[in-house]
RNA sequence: GGCGCUAUCGUCUAGCCCGGUCUAGGACGCAUCCCUCUCACGGAUGAAACACGGGUUCAAAUCCCGUUAGCGCUACCA
């Protein structure tokens, strides 16, 4: 039975490397029809931030990943939350001191410092020294029985030359466990570090596979050689590569935003971010071009082995693309409720006065309906012109070099559409609408684009907008013929 | 500094394990053209990469070694 785990570290909000690394596990638990586990390793009291774990999981439900054990859903292999397991990692410390594969280390904070400090002095590599690993049983014992401060360090073994495992991503590892620092296992004040409490919990919660990043890998050694220590079976590793900034530095704040809350706030949908973050790293190989799948697909396809090595870029232009693609792929499959939605969504970027007449409005975001589809964030820019009060066209904007309108023709073909407009009352059907405009365009005997152009650039007094029988449309008669007559004031 | 990981178009990547079919494929972005009343959409075309140097081999993007570069770790953080 498979079981992963992703677990984060209440600091803040859900990092979106972070909810890759969810992910992924979650795919992998998934299509191995296993369990997938939420724990929190809130190991280190001094970095919590109130509030993020409640936050960590709507986000991670936001995205669709689901758990089937976890601090809000309970489970056979609780407590979930790493503080609440104190005591069952001081038991497990304890267990290895006397077997003699860890043993505590009275060196205060600051000597720590001053040895690290000569070291870099020296350029050695900052190790612990191990001095606290040679004291006298006896001295140790007066020690702990005098109450002396100390920590619980690692035990790296001296009889073996390497420490050897197999990673499903990068394949077997080996490091020389000389150059292994005796690490701390349990800190002063009685908490895990991480090392302790991550081995400990993933045996006891019997993971089977360890999907982390690639930060663990120089780490992973010492806790294969933890495993041994205890002599438990060790899971199956996966580490995964980074998510970088354009500068290829690990992905971070200050270059973009890289919570995911960020992107639910920026109007993105989840299947779109999913999408996206699946394929940064991961793709189906052998000439696979879909680039569109939906978490189902992902977890039918999903292979850990075809998740890269190396590090990638996060690109925000082909999010963008994805979302546009989500979007367009959903509306097509049912028009009216992703409609409904869109608009829901659509007004958060729009003015209130903008909602009174519900009509016109409703009218206006249907001629842009391709650009709201692509941002919706964009769309007040818009449809702004159909909310001004008057339009107050630059008189060059009415005239087309390439289109040969000149102010002359302009002046012309405006007049002729205003008449012609006047006379006209249809406004409800866009098709009549271009059939009264084609009689302009016949009548003066000119181009489609001569009479086109000028009308629309009176209309809207944009140089790009929806095309001018939309825009007849939604103005209707009184607006349209009002803003005719003062363009056609402007250039008389 | 030490240790480790990584290295195909600007970016995400296919191919690499099982050398020839790779004059290296796809996508985003970019450019040009077409469509067209403008933008967008859609269609077509194009520019754009095997980090470098050595091997091995009849043949290397693919295997081996080295160099370089980037990143990560080097806490009583995770």
């Amino acid at each position: 039975m498979v079981r992963t785990r992703y677990a984060p570290s209440p600091t803040g909000f859900l990092h979106i490397g972070g909810l890759r690394t969810a992910l992924y596990s979650y795919l992998f638990a998934r299509q191995h029809k296993g369990k997938h586990i939420l724990r929190i390793e809130d190991t280190d009291q001094k970095r919590e931030v109130e509030g993020s774990t409640e936050n960590l999981i709507k986000s991670l439900a936001w995205g669709g990943v689901e758990f089937d054990e976890g601090p809000h859903l309970g489970g056979d292999y609780g407590p979930y939350i790493q503080s609440q397991r104190t005591e069952i990692y001081k038991k497990y410390a304890m267990q290895l001191l006397e077997s003699y594969k860890a043993y505590p280390c009275f060196c205060t904070p600051e000597r720590l410092q001053q040895m690290r400090e000569e070291q870099q002095v020296k350029k050695l590599p900052p190790m612990y020294d191990k001095t606290c690993r040679r004291i006298s049983t006896e001295e140790m014992k007066e020690k702990l029985a005098a109450g002396v401060p100390y920590v619980v360090r690692q035990k790296m073994p001296e009889d073996l030359e390497l420490a050897e495992f197999h990673d499903l991503i990068r394949g077997d590892l080996e490091f020389k466990i000389a150059l292994l620092d005796d690490h701390v296992l349990m800190k002063s004040d009685g908490f895990p570090t991480y090392h302790l409490a991550n081995v400990v919990d993933d045996h006891l919660m019997e993971i089977t596979h360890v999907i982390r990043g690639e930060e663990w890998l120089p780490s992973a050694p010492k806790h294969v050689l933890l495993y041994q220590a205890f002599g438990w079976k060790a899971p199956e590793f996966a580490h995964l590569p980074l998510i970088l900034n354009k500068d290829r530095s690990k992905l971070s704040k200050r270059q973009g935003d890289v919570a995911v809350e960020d992107y639910m706030k920026a109007g993105y949908t989840p299947e779109a971010v999913v999408n996206f973050i699946a394929l940064l790293g991961w793709h189906p190989g052998e000439g696979e071009t879909q680039e569109i799948f939906s978490m189902d697909e992902l977890i039918e396809r999903f292979h850990i082995e075809k998740i890269h090595k190396g590090g990638a870029v996060f690109d925000r232009e082909k999010l963008d693309w994805i979302q546009w693609q989500w979007r367009r792929r959903k509306f097509e499959e049912d028009p009216r409720q992703e409609g409904e939605k869109l608009v829901a969504l659509v007004q958060e970027y729009i003015p209130d006065e903008w909602r009174t007449d519900r009509l016109y409005l409703e009218r206006a975001l249907k001629t842009v309906k391709e650009k709201i589809l692509q941002k919706p964030q964009e769309v007040r820019g818009h449809i702004e012109f159909y909310f001004k009060e008057n339009v107050d066209v630059n008189p060059e904007l009415l005239t087309h070099q390439k289109l040969k309108v000149d102010m002359e023709v302009a002046a012309r073909s405006l007049r002729a559409a205003h008449d012609a407009l006047e006379k006209f009352d249809d406004y409800e059907y866009e098709e009549k609408i271009k059939d009264c405009l084609s009689g302009v365009v016949s009548e003066l005997g000119v181009k489609n684009g001569q009479v086109f152009w000028p009308v629309r650039s009176a209309l809207t007094g944009e140089q790009f907008s929806p095309g001018v029988f939309e825009v007849i449309w939604v103005l209707g008669k009184e607006k349209t013929l009002q803003r005719l007559q003062e363009a056609l004031a402007k250039i008389s």
